[in-house]
DNA sequence: GCCAATTGTTTTGTATATAAAACATCAATA
DNA sequence: TATTGATGTTTTATATACAAAACAATTGGC
């Protein structure tokens, strides 16, 4: 056999698999054909070539350019869409991003903690300088982004340490924290200050400010973020600018998700 | 038993199943228990249960903020941002529409047709005035507006008439095409000029612009769109600024894919 | 605080999804 | 052109996914 066993009485192996060729001919650059998606599931024709079928009847695939080869289909666009428009909080807070990039000048960005990364759910470029890759629906290490240390300060120290338990932490540039303590010491540093300023803690020659979201409860769910390269950055105007407009804006959209405090 | 039954021997089931409750999660608009699923699948409680077992497992399902409740999980995102970075046409007419975007301040915009809609793959807002509900990964059908009459040009006059044999098509302003014919004329209006420029075609107080990209085959493969509120665009430079600067842009990008043509 | 109804979970006999093997089709090389 | 290898497709015996039914745990109404 190949891979783990199915211990999972309740497992259903087809819709595993099916999604299984999905993530691949999404992790993939190119359209592949039968064989390769059989190859790289490890897994017999025959099951492939059924999978296969079951997808494509759905639109969840489509034939690729080439013959006998298969891409995405748009039905998955679709799920990813509908994911977003889910988030409540998505649509509250574009309409203050797009303000928030447009009295600034710089880019701005809406994020959440999901597992152990900091997925972007959406965001609004600056106008002037280079246009950055898209970076709705990506992802980065909590750990290694002031954005993240942002987020992980909804958790309690509890939590942050089982957060760490088995995570590896590599570091990424000298600023990055490498256990659980100077984890934790960035977290409570942004709970007393508010805020998190970063300067190439993440990538060199890149600021940002990153401020967290509240919910009714009071938990911290999201965090909005102002980031550009240093060259794009008016350093004088931070404190008395950048910062008050970008807690102003995560302030406005914690209003609207009913938070009643005073942060 | 319940709908159609499955006389495709090929089909899988277990996958079928697991993607309509994708489908269906995404479309409610609030997480859902395992009962709704189940009714609203026409399914046993039990099955749905290890559906979405197996779903929540692949984290293509998560809690809702309600116990027992499911919504959409992460990973759909992912496949939908892999589907757009596939798409190689994309990558290439990002900066060339915000480009576009900034000169003529308007709203850019680039779809492609799949099946009978208009899929919006990528989009630039204007800066000033409202900012409008994000459009990327949304429908329309392609026989109401511009953009799709614009990209049935690259079709042959039999494979439109293909494309409207069982199509319902109601109107939607006075100006929307209701029959084949009808269809055609617009659609050879737009060959004849090399763009469409509509007033309220779709929406009423809504002005476009659109302009086919054409692949190095010189088969029309996308569209490039300049759009917004008739208050947001100055008429008079229409024909002397945005239409040249549209057709530049769409012709950058049909240049970068290797179109070899003088359109 | 009881009862009824609804929901989530587990069990289990049986209908069926599955992978091996056979077949068919194509591409490349000698 | 014949031969080899690989790929897409069909068949089929058997392992297993499935839905009904039983069970457990909630919830809501009176």
């Amino acid at each position: 056999m190949s891979e783990s066993a199915n211990h999972d009485i309740y497992f259903v192996p087809g819709l595993h698999r099916g999604l299984r060729v999905l993530e691949i001919l999404g992790a993939a650059k190119t359209p592949m054909s039968l064989s390769e998606i059989a190859r790289a599931m490890d897994l017999s024709r025959s099951s492939a070539f059924r999978l296969v079928y079951t997808l494509r009847q759905m639109e969840f695939l489509k034939d690729g350019e080439q013959k006998n080869t298969y891409t995405l289909g748009a039905k998955v666009l679709n799920l990813g869409f509908a994911y977003l428009s889910n988030q409540p909080i998505t649509t509250i807070a574009r309409p203050l991003l797009a303000q928030l990039r447009d009295t600034t000048g710089v880019s701005t960005h809406l994020s959440v903690l999901e597992g152990h990364n900091v997925l972007y759910l959406g965001s609004h470029q600056a106008r002037s300088g280079f246009v950055s890759n898209m970076v709705t629906g990506t992802r980065v290490e909590a750990y290694t982004t002031a954005i993240g240390w942002c987020l992980l300060s909804g958790k309690s120290d509890s939590e942050l340490a089982a957060f760490c338990k088995g995570l590896d932490m590599p570091p990424i540039t000298k600023h990055t924290p490498t256990s659980f303590q100077t984890l934790k010491a960035r977290v409570d540093q942004m709970r007393t200050d508010g805020f998190v300023v970063s300067h190439g803690f993440r990538e060199p020659g890149g600021s940002s400010i990153a401020v967290p979201v509240w919910d009714q409860a009071g938990k911290v769910v999201a965090c909005v973020n102002l980031s550009g390269p240093d060259s794009g950055f008016d350093f004088d105007k931070l404190k008395s600018f950048y910062l008050p407009e970008t807690k102003a804006t995560a302030l406005r959209i914690s209003r609207e998700l009913g938070y009643e405090g005073s942060n």
